[in-house]
DNA sequence: GTGAATGCAAAACCTTTGCAACTGG
DNA sequence: CCAGTTGCAAAGGTTTTGCATTCAC
């Protein structure tokens, strides 16, 4: 059996993981799509192999999955959206210790296209950038 | 009277936009927040000047003055979060014409701290990256 | 056997919508 | 005056929660 092999739908799961059918056709279903479900679309295609699999076991799925890194979670935050007044150019930096944001303006213009690897014909039109990280006291918190 | 001051709380409105008291304050609110507020907590503070106001208001004042440029709109999608299970690193391209999601990988190693300005003292966890923009499809229909 | 995960239903949220009343230009 | 905006209430959709049942280890 192989294991730990990206390509594979059998990825080990973490000893400290227990693998329920629901857990594995959650990741199963992200590992076989190339769109960025959301929990609905996941709870949609798990409920074709599962058909008895409920929406909050879904949610928990993708919960527990994300915090042993298996997948990932697109959107910073889940929850609504944020609204600011600076209109110059800036990208937002998250503290994941106390929820602070702080806005930061980039160094020189930041050019999408040589920074990241897009199909050809592509427009750019715009770039969100969120940093995560620990702001200065929550870093000194950390080190503590 | 100050005309377009970016500094004043009386940013004057676009001849194309009837000013309202409502859209006046909570222009005002995101011009005195430096915390990127949610729709929420703008209509908390907003209904401490405009008691009755109402969240619907506060939301069409959001959208309105978002189209109109006066404020910016931090979350790239009201929606839901997404998921996906491709643990490279990579950021990923939204197109504003059809919805697709293109995973990009970086053409280098990116390190948040060379390229915005950020605090002394912080530390760096990720980057959450999204392009926006049009896809070679979309890109083509836009020129025809 | 047992602690953890599931399924269900209800609740909690956020956001949008429909519509009558109101108002800024 | 009147198109556009507001406030209210209700609907729509997503996510979370509580709890009895089931299950993986």
């Amino acid at each position: 059996m192989k294991l730990n092999d990206p390509t594979s739908h059998e990825t080990a799961m973490p000893a400290d993981l227990r693998m329920t059918p629901q857990r594995r056709q959650v990741l199963d279903v992200l590992q076989e799509s190339c769109d960025h479900p959301t929990a609905i679309e996941v709870f949609m295609r798990a409920k074709e192999r599962i058909p008895g699999i409920s929406l909050a076991t879904v949610y928990n799925c993708l919960e527990t999955l994300t915090e042993h890194a298996l997948i990932r979670q697109v959107n910073i935050e889940r929850a609504s959206s944020r609204f600011c007044a600076n209109l110059q150019e800036h990208v937002h930096f998250h503290c994941e210790g106390c929820g602070l944001v702080i806005d930061a303006p980039p160094m020189e213009v930041i050019e999408a296209k040589k920074l990241w690897r897009l199909p050809e014909g592509v427009t750019v039109t715009g770039l969100d950038v969120a940093i995560r990280g620990r702001c200065p006291e929550c870093t000194k918190k950390t080190h503590a």
